[in-house]
DNA sequence: TAATCATAGATAAATACAGTCTGCATTATC
DNA sequence: GATAATGCAGACTGTATTTATCTATGATTA
């Protein structure tokens, strides 16, 4: 179990945007030469940053993307559960299993982590 | 991001030990088929098992599969590590990246779903 | 010495991950 | 309205990991 690269990408990403905040749309050539990642797969992870609703785009000419809320109000949990989805980390897949006590503190440790990520801001790390 | 099923079957399988502690050697055929599985494939888990020395094994006739600590001090965090290894969830693989922050959150973050697993004995939930 | 038991290796299917390619849709500007 | 700049979406590929089975081997003790 390992958090996937496109996470690892889409943090930096977002670090990216926190610092250029303030100036034009970021297009897709920039960022991808800044993190050193081809284009379509960059547009890959920004689209599903665009769908949670982190960033948005604009198509046409002078297009790209920008921040879609204030920057101090995107977690770091905001970003991994746009990529890593929002499944938990462990589910008991044994049968007859309503309840399983292990599920429950599996799930109440991954909620200790989850708690930390919600409170930490990319904003803090720039 | 998940857990694998190895994880899965390997704490149901150690508490599982847990209840039957005190009884004779467990041979693998009824631990495969209270658990469901392949015996083959169970095999390679209790290798994990005894190779991170939470159970020993004896061959020969009356042999099989024993707990070899005390059943109290057998934490999540000692068999999820058994299967999962123990590198780190996250790593920064950006160039230049000494001392990357955004690393250091997330790491941050893992310790506290850690701590939260080693807090916890797997004999609490039997 | 034979029955009981675990170990290791080869293999294979299924899934997930990382990354590329191609074509399409939208918009500013001329 | 044509054109160039830009993002969007889906198909596709290759690789790695996970899950699982089969077979053969090795160790122990009744």
């Amino acid at each position: 179990m390992k958090y996937t690269k496109a996470t690892n990408y889409a943090l930096h990403i977002m670090a990216y945007f926190v610092k250029q905040e303030g100036k034009d749309n970021l297009s897709l050539q920039p960022i991808a030469s800044h993190l050193n990642i081809s284009p379509t797969y960059l547009s890959k992870i920004l689209t599903q940053l665009v769908k949670a609703d982190l960033i948005q785009s604009a198509p046409g000419v002078n297009g790209g993307y920008s921040l879609r809320k204030p920057k101090t109000e995107i977690s770091f949990y905001d970003v991994i559960q746009a990529i890593e989805g929002s499944g938990a980390l462990f589910t008991c897949e044994m049968e007859e299993n309503h309840g399983c006590q292990i599920e429950k503190v599996m799930k109440a440790a991954e909620e200790k982590m989850v708690s930390h990520l919600k409170e930490k801001h990319i904003y803090d790390v720039v």
